[in-house]
DNA sequence: TTATAATTGTGATGTTTGTCACGTGTGAAT
DNA sequence: ATTCACACGTGACAAACATCACAATTATAA
């Protein structure tokens, strides 16, 4: 489990074996169950999580109570709501497990000290949170510039696994499409 | 000129004056005429720039020739193709003067530079990368909950000036329906 | 000024997508 | 074994939106 983090951080940047510790420090382990929420609207945001296997839905709740999903979050991502973690605010978004799952957690206050200690982590961040905006403007693109079929296919050749791992009502939640639209693009 | 780019990163992180000088010393102050482009797609990204004054949309051009605006870029924004800036590959897409501009610019090497020798930098990037990406998120949010009048009506709420600088093909370009349909939203 | 291009509105029509409704199959729980 | 929720497909119809075409007005440049 440690080592999964540590791979994943060395992937940007290299730390010694004491920094790693020092790191890990930070998180805390956490294991969740199918449903579980990590983050559930309306409520404090504390943590924001490193998935080390499982799998889960970043999921808004419009005023009709019709789900939509922000974002899928699996094997070696970063999540949160990060609007709610960053500003303290209440959560808008929840995350929910759609698989059973297991993740690191860091608190905000954790993430501070952390970035001010270890100067490298900090850039690590940074550098996460650069890949994350640039990853969330391709989607914008995605709306843009294609259509449902067209963002169907574009998803399954990057997820092709997500397939087999989650409901289509999910899939089209995510694609921005009803379930049946959906269904009819597959054939 | 300097006093805004001092003000605008004094609201996330206080500077003193000498610190502000040494950040200064890593920009170029650049003026663009309207039309002109600041970034080309198919060219490297030299510089990510801090918008002074003026207005510029960055812009992604599909197979067929259509353009799709990812961006309005306007007077305190950051923008790039940030993908392209940091991986140093060509640009996707293309940042264009709507309006004469005035910026600074910072070259990879002096935004890594600054962000390793004025540890405070570092933070401020990370804070403005973390909303970039929150805001990118919610532009998502967008397309996933709401219909077309429905996003032109935020849009107007958000940035109700924009609607007098830029013509509507822009702004139908930028949520995503055709310029009639937009057209016939007004009414 | 005059010519030319860009901007905007609007009608007609077709395509895409959403919604409602129904049926079937599958798996979990009692 | 039976019940019940959930997942999935599909038909019928309505709404949203795109595309093509044309006209009028407003910049812009020669």
């Amino acid at each position: 489990m440690k080592e999964k983090l540590k791979e994943h951080i060395e992937k940007l940047i290299p730390l010694t074996d004491d920094e790693f510790s020092f790191v890990l420090s930070h998180f805390s382990f956490e294991k969740f169950k199918k449903n579980d929420f990590l983050i559930q609207k309306g409520k404090n945001v504390k943590n924001c999580y490193f998935i080390v296997s499982g799998l889960l839905k970043l999921v808004y709740e419009d005023k009709n109570g019709k789900q939509h999903i922000v974002s899928f979050a699996m094997e070696d991502w970063w999540e949160s709501d990060f609007s709610a973690y960053f500003t303290k605010t209440k959560a808008k978004m929840s995350l929910q497990c759609i698989e059973d799952t297991i993740a690191f957690s860091i608190s905000l206050k954790n993430y501070q000290k952390l970035s001010t200690e270890l100067h490298k982590m900090e850039r690590f961040f940074l550098k996460k949170s650069n890949s994350g905006h640039i990853a969330s403007q391709n989607r914008i693109l995605s709306f843009l510039t294609s259509n449902a079929k067209e963002r169907y296919e574009q998803l399954l050749k990057q997820y092709p696994l997500l397939f087999q791992r989650v409901p289509k009502t999910l899939l089209a939640s995510y694609l921005g499409v009803s379930r049946e639209t959906l269904s009819r693009l597959s054939s």
